[in-house]
DNA sequence: GTATATTGGTATCCTATTGGTTCAAATGTA
DNA sequence: TACATTTGAACCAATAGGATACCAATATAC
């Protein structure tokens, strides 16, 4: 009775959240009442209102006491980012080649000692991996935690788009296909020479450790 | 009976961590509960657990008593993509500095000679105009023309996101109070120079030209 | 204006589900 | 045999969802 429920809540957010934005409910129009959802879809009231107020804090609608719910003015709700279906694999691996060997090179100087700590643990863990799933995460971290440490957030949220992109179901295999384990082992040892210069703080190392490795990882795209 | 659990184990972890990185599991997904898992993979409740301990502390899922297990949203992730309130100006010029004089230098291997020839259309609209509004307009459109003949789709999102950002009302004043006219001379200038270094397919100076300019934008950004 | 009905807001208790804990027996490994 | 791991089971504790009643604000009918 309660898997069914978060099922139940799960389409109630949609459908509500559908109706606004395909306009079948404009701006201002009032959403049928608590009780009467509750009761179409088979949610308590309470569950009702738990989602409401998500919405509410979302900014897609008001409540008024005694009055009922309304599709509110839509305030600022986040862009859907940017679309993943419109670009390739090639052209990103193509930007994090612009853009990461940089980064790097900026990022020893505004790295902290903990953050340098921080990119050798991950290091660490990914060489004891046990899948290729598992070194896939490490990987990840890894790239991400380097843009981290550049502290220019507009960056960090560059590289986040990227790593968001290359999660994408669409792409998951393309790169299991390609990652082998003898490429794995040579992108442990990339990654084990692009924090030793960060850790020495060595930019030009550091750009060209992180060049390097993304070209490897760009050719193997390719030669497969 | 051991041996099989081994592989069973294994089995699981591989299955959990593959659908987290492609993505069939995303943030924030409830993963089957224990016992469920226990009965689906022939491993007991208390092996599944310990496995669930290690995902845990590998920073792959989050567990919560009484409500589930879930995928974790990796630690300390800004989930905002491209919020504009998050970023500031000086990050931003930072970005630019970074991207766009390699994207300068990579537009020279791909532009074709219309898209140059409309480099230098732009260049010459700039020198003629009347107002400063007029200006900025001709120098948005000279940069994300650059982005755009870099033909690489995910550089000029992100380009088009820098100069977005750039137009927010909440830069306008910056950027209207640091340009004065002897500047924007400089800048028609710098301009100039750049394009000229694309016509003339000259990688290094484009890049270098592109690096000064912005470099010359930051710092009046700076001074004022 | 007043009364009534409607609607969101709040409080309370109950139940089912779920992760957390512990322990002894069974089983594989050395 | 001695040791480590897995299993199975029972029980605990936290949480979400359900049910119900009641409160407060608002609109509507008269």
């Amino acid at each position: 009775m309660r898997k069914q429920s978060r099922q139940a809540q799960q389409a109630l957010r949609e459908h509500i959240e559908s109706r606004i934005v395909d306009g079948t409910w404009p701006v201002g129009t009032q959403l049928p009442t608590e009780r009467e959802m509750s009761g179409q879809f088979g949610i308590s009231r309470n569950t009702v209102r738990r989602l409401l107020s998500q919405l509410d804090t979302d900014g897609w609608i008001e409540r008024r006491v005694g009055c009922g719910t309304f599709v509110r003015s839509a305030p600022a709700r986040p862009e859907p980012a940017l679309d993943t279906r419109a670009i390739n694999p090639e052209e990103v691996m193509e930007a994090r080649l612009l853009i990461e060997p940089l980064l790097a090179k900026l990022v020893v100087l505004r790295a902290s000692e903990m953050e340098l700590d921080a990119l050798q643990k991950i290091v660490a863990a990914a060489e004891s991996v046990q899948s290729m799933a598992e070194f896939e995460h490490w990987d990840n971290q890894l790239h991400r935690s380097i843009a981290q440490a550049s502290k220019n957030q507009y960056l960090i949220n560059i590289v986040e788009g990227i790593h968001r992109a290359r999660q994408s179901s669409a792409w998951a295999g393309i790169r299991r296909r390609g990652l082998t384990d003898e490429r794995r082992l040579d992108y442990q040892a990339d990654h084990a020479r692009i924090v030793a210069a960060l850790v020495e703080r060595d930019g030009d190392r550091a750009r060209d450790a992180m060049a390097a490795h993304l070209s490897r990882v760009r050719n193997n795209l390719i030669i497969d």
